[in-house]
DNA sequence: ACTTACCGTAAGCCTTAGCTTACGATTTGT
DNA sequence: ACAAATCGTAAGCTAAGGCTTACGGTAAGT
């Protein structure tokens, strides 16, 4: 269930502003550090976090390390809340039934 | 940004063992305790923290309150997961392109 | 009217987790 | 070989949040 390791990572509004910053692509962690708010080994552990939920992808490019967002670990995400969006409208739809047969207007 | 509400309130596992169980339709708040390994307070609590992050609704019936799972909010967060995916999945194409071009043999 | 059932809230405890500073390892440049 | 840069990790502090017990409030049943 790798979908919770994601959900609990994403949790942390830090991490989120992290992932934002590499929306455009991959970066090295100064990169990331640099304008945030917290310092560099705060982010590094972050980015720990969010490679262990497998959102992130480590590429060792020389001295540095390239941080890229994982459309994997993403979608991983994506597919548990699409399996709560039906059964939530599966379970609306039956509601909203059971409502008009029994209760029209007794 | 709603959705930020939702991925937080996701993020604890008594919460998301509650929407589990609302999965199959509405309950009050005893039959959504019943069972569990938390006292029925902190299942209030839990259900407090999900109403305020729009993921469920509370429909007072009698002398029960029936918490069903909301859509809506649901939606919120696959929005926001779907633009991360988008976004991801963007950069990922234009870091291999780019690796194409300038290091095929080089 | 009185009792029972269902539920939310307040107070308090305690664990979890994020942050900082300090340090070590590896790589690049001179 | 030496110096500088990049990054991960350990130790420690502190704030946040989840849990329990106790209590109050409203609705239903007798």
């Amino acid at each position: 269930m790798s979908y919770v390791d994601a959900i609990e990572a994403l949790a942390d509004p830090t991490r989120r502003q992290i992932i934002d910053r590499l929306r455009g692509g991959g970066l090295p962690v100064g990169a990331i550090a640099e304008g945030m708010a917290v310092s560099r080994p705060a982010v590094s552990q972050h980015l720990r976090v969010l490679s262990d939920a497998g959102l992130l992808t480590v590429t060792p490019l020389g001295n540095k390390r390239l941080y890229a967002i994982a459309p994997d670990g993403v979608d991983d995400l994506r597919a548990y809340l699409d399996g709560l969006w039906d059964d939530a409208l599966a379970a609306f739809a039956r509601a909203a039934d059971a409502q008009a047969k029994g209760k029209t207007h007794d």
